[in-house]
DNA sequence: TTGTATGCGTTATCAT
DNA sequence: ATGATAACGCATACAA
């Protein structure tokens, strides 16, 4: 790889002065049109790049937001994934991703929190801004470090956090509304006569999930009781809604006739156990669900669900975090609101048009 | 904000000179022990945090790789990125990510190909590497425009493309086994009996495609025979399979008894057209599948496919990238085979043991 | 409108 | 082992 052009050489071979090359690159409007054009010709002609070292070392900035996501491989985190690096694009951004699995092997952290070396690099790589995809700050009670060194970084970066809240957390929050969905979700289930409903998957001291089965409880209080042994907290995976399911379906004595899933992958594995047990869904028991993960459609049956409309958070964060990079304290309103998407999976409208 | 902290101030502070201080933050080890000591004491005190940009412009280097990627919503490509973003993290190397969308929504590219902003930015960002995972590359004839560009960036930059060789492309390529797989897939439905077999799925004029398509055909061939009509290519969609299999189940004269689809998300389709239309599967009509996405597994019917084993692909492509950056032409080779993965979708074992 | 000179924060080279 | 200083490539204040 030979050595780079610099705007010394462009300016040479222009036979003007560097300010000017400079000028030029940053469509100052005093510059002659004849010179303009004639430097321009250079550039192209020799492919010249401005370094970004130099760039920064006078602006600081390097037109970069660092992205920090649980797991990459969620359909909630790639949707949302999907719109920020879109807009990011549109804005003249560019993602840096870190990945850093809190959620599947293990749970315990190895060196106090997972997100330790993610912030370490983001700090080191100097990004604009960063957002904050779940993860540990989802917690009821984030981890004590996590929280200093959140802040600490924030104190440096302007950070957006996608979710709850939290206290003593001086980060920018774009909310979510998590309960009024399964609210709703409930609602339905209960309006098709449902009194006995399960919910499965989702962790126990993660704001989600308590949000959600809190939402669940309370609607479900209204008409029928809630009854705790039929509510199993796991994780948000497959499995999880596999196992969740085989574990009610175990106690037959005490069986729901309908159950909420967390999401709709736990959904996909609580119609797997359903099926292995010989349970037909709706008949038997019916399953409502939420996030509406693309191929939920498709399952066997069609997954009824809620839809968070998580298209608007993805873009609505990053103009947050625009703003505050600007240091522009727009205090906008991000507003969206879940809808219940009726499919096949509560039993409802069965003999209806399907979509 | 305030201004950040200087090696200079760091040097004041510690009666020393910003050599000295250097040559701690770079672990030379020509440094007195007390001294070093003194100046890591004062370094913690301040958060002191070396710039980037200073940095580089001795260095050259960002120690950040670029990854293209088309549709980070493919669970394909998420399962790759998951890899190479642990392993890049691990040697020290950040991500920057590019999703180019040339899947979905509209097809032809509207300044040539969707990657040409891509390839822009990344020559901007002055990134030390790029991985590309398909795209247009992958098509049989990629457009001569995006060549070109693809080129022209790899001389400034080492590229890895995750995909089959292509002509006239000077990049490094890591390739799959794409065929092996789906020969295994085919000779599997053919020992169970079946002669009269559809395929579902993928783009024609694509590579994967074609490959599969081909070793499809071949292994057919030898023991049955192809028929043209039963071979739906469109998308690599759940949609597409939905489509394609209702397609094949339109014309009720000449039905298949099985049907391979180019991956498990398409073959979650045929499994809902399956259903819609009520067939049985396996009974009626078995699916076979590729490339072993999360959920398939729990999938009604558990769908049979095959496993490329891409875990490995992602990290061999960063080590391929890194050697490439160091130029150490390193040849080292690629090896994984393709696993076939009997579940319930085509009928075999199935009163054994499932899994 | 154009050019000159300076500074940005670090590493590398060369002395000492 | 340590220090002084010259790059690195660009933008910008100031001068013309």
């Amino acid at each position: 790889m030979k050595k780079p052009v610099t705007i010394i050489e462009i300016a040479e071979k222009s036979g003007v002065s560097v300010s000017t090359v400079s000028r030029v690159l940053n469509n100052s409007p005093s510059v002659s049109d004849k010179k303009r054009k004639k430097i321009q010709a250079v550039i192209d002609e020799l492919g010249y790049q401005p370094s970004v070292f130099a760039r920064g070392m006078i602006s600081k900035k390097t037109n970069t937001l660092a992205v920090v996501v649980p797991d990459i491989t969620n359909p909630y985190f790639t949707s949302l994934i999907v719109k920020i690096e879109q807009y990011s694009k549109e804005i003249g951004y560019s993602l840096l991703l870190f990945n850093t699995m809190t959620a599947g092997s293990n749970k315990f952290a190895d060196t106090g929190f997972k997100e330790a070396t993610a912030f370490k690099s983001i700090i080191e790589k100097q990004v604009d801004g960063v957002l904050i995809l779940g993860g540990e700050i989802d917690k009821e009670q984030p981890n004590e470090e996590y929280l200093i060194a959140l802040n600490q970084l924030n104190q440096q970066i302007p950070v957006v956090i996608i979710g709850q809240k939290q206290e003593n957390c001086e980060c920018i929050f774009v909310e979510r509304d998590l309960d009024k969905g399964v609210t709703t979700l409930t609602q339905h289930l209960l309006a098709l006569g449902h009194r006995k409903i399960g919910f499965i998957g989702g962790e126990a001291g993660v704001k989600v999930t308590t949000q959600r089965v809190d939402a669940f409880k309370n609607t479900l209080t209204i008409y029928s009781e809630v009854d705790e042994s039929l509510i199993i907290l796991n994780d948000y995976y497959v499995e999880d809604g596999y196992h969740g399911m085989q574990k009610l379906l175990a106690n037959t004595e005490n069986l729901p006739t309908a159950v909420v899933a967390i999401n709709d992958t736990v959904a996909i594995g609580v119609l797997r156990a359903l099926a292995d047990a010989q349970y037909n869904c709706p008949k038997d028991i019916a399953v409502a669900s939420c996030d509406c993960f693309p191929n939920s459609e498709f399952q066997i049956p069609r997954i009824t669900t809620i839809d968070q409309h998580n298209e608007y958070l993805g873009k609505a964060s990053v103009m947050k975090l625009i703003s505050a990079i600007q240091s522009e304290d727009e205090n906008s309103m991000i507003q969206h609101s879940p809808e219940l998407i009726i499919r096949e999976s509560c039993g409802a409208r069965l003999k209806g048009a399907l979509r």
